[in-house]
DNA sequence: TCCACATTTCGGAAAATATCGAATGAGAGA
DNA sequence: TCTCTCATTCGATATTTTCCGAAATGTGGA
């Protein structure tokens, strides 16, 4: 990744309305929602919610499919890990232990033996 | 982390500047650079430099300290750390396995048997 | 074909951010 | 104290982003 790519994501995910998409289609994961229910659920008016979403979409952190006359709009889970990977790897450049920290923070609740299961 | 927090840190990144500014101060570690040696080496006015660094500060991304006539600014390592937990922490809430590959990612280049070392 | 629905695009105004020269502040040496 | 230097703050302008109602697009069903 570029480093005029990461800063369209870091954009993307800098804004109270797109953080809080952003965490709902996580949860939501691969199916995600349609738009008009993204826009119910954080009452956003729709007009303004589809310029977001597109602008994350732009942006490689969300997916869109279209299912019959709605459109549902993804975590798009490879783009958001190549935009963790780029700052992470920043970060271990220079230091090497910041990212085993945060490695263990992040897999800290988790069942590491059962990793190879999930790809 | 809360919300507002991260908000401030991604747009502290979300800049073709700021973004530089945060490699080079990485990459040089604890000491830091004085502001007037960034501004020289990333070629950019002195104020302007200086607004950016003052934004970076006030979302965590940076420290800074003065030396006699100099003010140097560092990465603030616990800061970063803190933003990209909260980034992967609201990815693994829903999608456990990215953060695993992220990891997978993170560590590849350095040597997990050591990992006790730095502590 | 015609209508209804889901969403996007347009337009234009308000707010926020970026830029940088000039003025200001503050430390250190003569 | 005077002055030099490093850095910040000020001020004014330019650019970008945000917002949302109204209009347009496109899809599927009757």
């Amino acid at each position: 990744m570029e480093e005029n790519e990461a800063i369209r994501g870091l954009s993307a995910l800098a804004h109270e309305t797109r953080l809080r998409v952003f965490r709902v289609l996580v949860v939501e994961g691969p199916g995600g929602l349609a738009a008009g229910a993204i826009a119910a659920r954080l009452d956003v008016p729709p007009s303004t919610l589809s310029t977001h979403l597109g602008l994350m979409e732009g942006a490689g952190i969300l997916r869109r499919s279209r299912v019959r006359r709605q459109i549902f709009y993804a975590a798009d889970i490879e783009g958001i890990r190549r935009l963790l990977t780029f700052l992470t790897a920043d970060c271990c450049q220079g230091r090497p232990e910041l990212c085993r920290t945060l490695v263990e923070l992040a897999t800290a609740g988790s069942e590491p033996d059962r990793a190879e299961e999930n790809r």
